[in-house]
DNA sequence: TAGTAAATTTTACACACGTAAAAATGGGAG
DNA sequence: CTCCCATTTTTACGTGTGTAAAATTTACTA
C-alpha cells in the first residue's frame, strides 16, 4: 500500500480539507487546535505521506531548536561516551543535536563553526582542538551566540562558561593514593599541545612536590604522531625499560589509553605490574576508559563522569538559551574525579 | 576591531553596492562574476560579518548537498573509524555530512530517518542497528531517497546497495589459519541479534565443516547486557575455564571486543594464549579493532578495511544520486579481511 | 565610432512555512 | 431562539535566498 506523496503544507491542506496555518500550527503543537479539528488531521496524516520541510520550518522562527555540538576526533572512547551524554541530554529536552567533528584539523573546525552559525544553531558546545584550534574562531562563534566550553579550555578563554574535570583534584587523588601504597610515582606526560594533558601534568607536579618528594615526568617529547596515545606510551616506556629505568616505580599515566600503552611496554619486558607485585612496578592511568576493566592487568585509574558533565553542559548551555543566568560572571563548572582500584596499582 | 554585523545578503548587497543576486551568484561560484565584481565584493566582506543563511540557501535549491549518515552508536572504535573515513571522503566530495547516531534505540533512529527526509538531504548513509531496527522506517527512506547500507544489512533489505565485508572471506580466512597451526577452533559468538555476527558464525560453520571438522559455537545466550562485548567475552569464557573447557582450543571470537574479554578471562585463569604458547591456547579476534596492537597478548585478528568501506560508500551513493548507474541492480560491494597475525594466536 | 554578440546584472517570482491581525465559527447564557 | 464572547481559522505578509528571463553592460569587429 503505496500513500500518496504529497510535498508541501499547501497541498496537504486541500487534502485534508484545513487551512495550512492551522496545520502549521498543528505540528507546532496539536493541542492548539480544536479536538475536532485535530482527529479530522490526524485521520488525513495516517492516509497521505508527508514530512514538513525542515528548512522552511526554522526559516522564519526565533528558535531553531537545535545545538551545535563540536568534538575534536572520534576514536577515542572517552569523547565517544561524553558525546553520548551530551546527545542524549540535548535530546531530552527536546533539542535536535547537530554533532560536527573536527577531525584534528583546525580548518574542519573553523567550518563547522561557520555552519552552526549559519544555521542558527540556538547555542553550541564545543570542545576544542587543543592549542591547534583556531581561538578566533571559537571567540567569533562564541561572540555571536550561546557558548560553552566542555572538557578541556585553551589558556585565552578562561572568561567563559566550562564544564569540564577538576584535574587539580582527579590527579591529586592518584597521585595521593599512589604514594600512599607504594613509591612516589613518576609521571608519564604527553607532548604539550593538550590543555588537560598539562593541567594534570601541572597537578601532578604540585600534589608530589607537595608530599616532599621529587617529581619525574618523562614522556614529553614527540615520540610518535601525537594522536597515537598507546603508542605514545609503549614507547617512551620501552626506552626506558630497556635501559632498566623505571622497573620498580609507580608510573601515573597522562591518561588511560597512555596507561594501556605502558602496560604493553610493561609486558613486553616481563613485568607485571600491580599492587602487591614484586618488582614493585605500579602504573595507573587517568580517565577510566571503558576498557580499563579487561586490560591485563585491570588498569587502576581515576573516573572522569562523561555523564555529568555532559548533562551539565548541556543544561547551563539551555539556560544561557533562556536567558536564565542573573549576572555575567562565567560558570565554571568541574566535577571530581573517582578513584577506580583495579589492579594494576 | 569589531566588524558591523550584517544579517541578509539584502543589506549585504546595498552595503557594497552589488544587487543581491549577484551576491548569490558569487557565493555559490566566485568565477560566475565578472572578475572586477569579485575583487569588490570580496573588499566588502572583508570589512564586515556576514554568513548567508543555510536554511534559506537549502530551501529553493534542487540539491541541498548534505548527506545524512546513520550510526547505530558511538562507543565502538570500529564505527567511530568507519565514520571518520564516511566522512572525510563525503567532505572532499564536497558534501556537508549530517551525522546521527541512534544510541541502540530504535525510535530515535527512526526519528533520525525523518529528520533526513524533512532536510532533504540528497542521500543517506545506514548502518543499521541490526534486527532492533525498525526496517519499515529503511524501506521508507529507501523509498525516498539516495540510499546505501554500510557494514551490516538485513536479511529483508538484500535488494539495496550495499558496502560491507565480505565475512565468507575474511573468517573462512582466520579460520583456516587457526587450523593450519593448531587444533580447530570453537568459536566464540554472540547472541543473535548482529547480523554481522550471525554471518560470521554461518562462514565459521560453514569453513570448518568443509575442512572436516567439527563445528563448536558457545557464547550464544545472553549473559550481559548485549552491547558489552568485552563482558559477554570475558564471563562466557570464565565458565568454560572454570570448569577446565577449551583451555587447550583455538579460540575465534566474533569480534575483536568479544576477543578482549576472552583474552581478559585468560589472564584470570593464569593462561597465556598464544602461537607456540605451551598449552595449545590461541585466541583470535575479527576486525582489527585499533587496541589489537596494545592488548597483552596482542591480538591476532582479521582487519576490515575501514577506510575502503567508507570510501566505497560515499562514492555509491554519490554515484546513485547523480544518477550514474546504468541499470536497476542493486550494487553489492564486499572487501576483503586481511590477516594480522600478531602474538595471541 | 557604431553596431553586435556575449557576458553580466537586474527584475521578478518562487521556495515552504511562521505568525500577527482580521474574520468566522462554536458554545453557552438569557 | 438569539446574541455575545471566547476560540479557532483565514488572510496576508514576512523569512533569506535561488533562479529563469529580461535588461543592461562589455568587449570586439568592421
Amino acid at each position: 500500500m503505496k500513500k500518496p506523496k504529497i510535498k508541501t503544507m499547501e497541498e496537504l491542506s486541500v487534502a485534508i480539507g484545513v487551512s495550512r496555518p492551522t496545520l502549521s500550527r498543528y505540528f507546532q503543537s496539536p493541542d492548539s487546535v480544536r479536538g475536532s479539528t485535530a482527529k479530522k488531521i490526524q485521520l488525513g496524516l495516517e492516509r497521505v505521506e508527508y514530512v514538513p520541510n525542515f528548512f522552511a520550518t526554522r526559516l522564519n522562527r526565533k528558535s531553531t531548536g537545535m545545538i551545535g555540538v563540536i568534538i575534536p576526533y572520534l576514536n577515542d572512547l572517552f569523547f565517544t561516551k561524553l558525546l553520548e551524554s551530551i546527545e542524549m541530554a540535548a535530546m531530552d529536552a527536546g533539542y535536535t543535536v547537530i554533532t560536527q567533528c573536527s577531525h584534528s584539523d583546525r580548518a574542519i573546525e573553523a567550518r563547522a563553526a561557520e555552519t552552526f552559525m549559519s544555521m542558527n544553531v540556538d547555542g553550541t558546545l564545543v570542545v576544542p582542538l587543543g592549542n591547534r584550534s583556531d581561538l578566533v574562531v571559537h571567540q567569533r562563534l562564541q561572540s555571536r551566540l550561546p557558548f560553552v566550553l566542555v572538557d578541556s579550555r585553551p589558556a585565552t578563554m578562561l572568561e567563559v562558561d566550562f564544564v569540564g574535570t577538576d584535574h587539580k583534584q582527579s590527579t591529586g587523588l592518584i597521585t595521593k593514593y599512589l604514594c600512599r601504597v607504594g613509591k612516589p610515582p613518576i609521571f608519564l606526560a604527553m607532548p604539550r599541545v593538550n590543555f588537560n594533558a598539562m593541567e594534570r601534568e601541572k597537578a601532578y607536579m604540585d600534589c608530589i612536590t607537595a608530599l616532599g618528594h621529587k617529581p619525574v615526568v618523562i614522556g614529553t617529547d614527540l615520540v610518535e604522531d601525537q594522536w597515537y596515545f598507546e603508542a605514545h606510551g609503549e614507547a617512551v616506556l620501552n626506552d626506558f625499560f630497556a635501559r632498566g629505568q623505571f622497573t620498580d616505580r609507580s608510573i601515573l599515566c597522562v591518561n588511560d589509553r597512555v596507561a594501556i600503552g605502558a602496560l604493553r611496554a610493561a609486558s613486553r619486558h616481563g613485568l607485571v605490574p600491580g599492587r602487591g607485585a614484586k618488582g614493585g612496578l605500579r602504573i595507573a592511568g587517568h580517565d577510566d576508559y571503558p576498557l580499563c576493566p579487561f586490560t591485563t592487568p585491570a588498569l587502576t585509574t581515576v573516573a572522569q563522569d562523561f555523564e555529568a558533565i555532559g548533562k551539565a553542559a548541556v543544561s547551563r548551555l539551555i539556560e544561557v538559551i533562556n536567558n536564565e543566568d542573573t549576572d555575567d560572571t562565567p560558570r565554571i563548572q568541574l566535577f571530581d574525579g573517582v578513584l577506580k582500584l583495579r589492579e594494576s596499582a
